[in-house]
DNA sequence: TCGGAATATTCCTGTTGACGTATACTCCTA
DNA sequence: TAGGAGTATACGTCAACAGGAATATTCCGA
């Protein structure tokens, strides 16, 4: 993946959300959607933009859609990924995105 | 500074290129000019959009604009400035930005 | 104070991307 | 096999931005 392409993906705050939950697990999309309370199609948009990239892939399973950040990742751009995950921990939409995902009940694609 | 702000900065090649060498030290934007080898408008343009963003910022010396990654950035924007330094070291543009400058007879501006 | 070097801004054009609405596709299950 | 849940795509519109050409600004030294 090109270190450019990162940092287009990174570069929405939608996006820069849903890479944020990523980082901690897989997640289909529904979880991604109920956890940042945005329309399905936004959501899918973003999603399609950065699977694109090569940032996620997806895996099927049954009727849902999980998304993963890709295993493929160069050194380079892994270490511009943890910068995010340590260096914006304390951001407040970020951590609540995480918190709305750890108190959400278990949704139906589990 | 805004952490979706940043990567917009980081999402263009010679942006990104730019703030690879101001990583290592402050410099006049005639010198920037050379080790890239990109037309003065262009430069210019890249540099206003980045001291908008809070990114970097000036001090005039004589003659010469010498401009810097801005010392008031915040841990988070710093941590993923390091990722870039360390973690791109090995990109084959990158390095090459760095070497020229090195190798490049003293500038007028020093 | 005038010319020139260093740098920024304005104008124009083409491209990319963000968003919403509507629609299509793909499976699972009844 | 029909309906519905989950997800993606097409289309239209608007804003942001990249690049080049031309021009403006600022400040130095002669």
């Amino acid at each position: 993946m090109e270190i450019v392409s990162l940092h287009k993906c990174l570069s929405d705050p939608t996006r820069l959300r849903i890479v944020n939950l990523l980082l901690r697990e897989p997640l289909c999309v529904c979880e991604l959607q109920e956890a940042l309370d945005e329309p399905q199609v936004k959501m899918s948009k973003h999603i399609g933009y950065m699977k694109r990239q090569g940032l996620l892939d997806v895996q099927r399973k049954a009727n849902w859609n999980f998304y993963r950040i890709s295993p493929k990742l160069s050194e380079a751009v892994l270490a511009s990924l943890e910068a995010i995950r340590t260096g914006y921990a304390k951001d407040p939409k970020l951590s609540e995105d995480l918190k709305k995902l750890e108190h959400s009940p278990g949704a139906a694609c589990r």
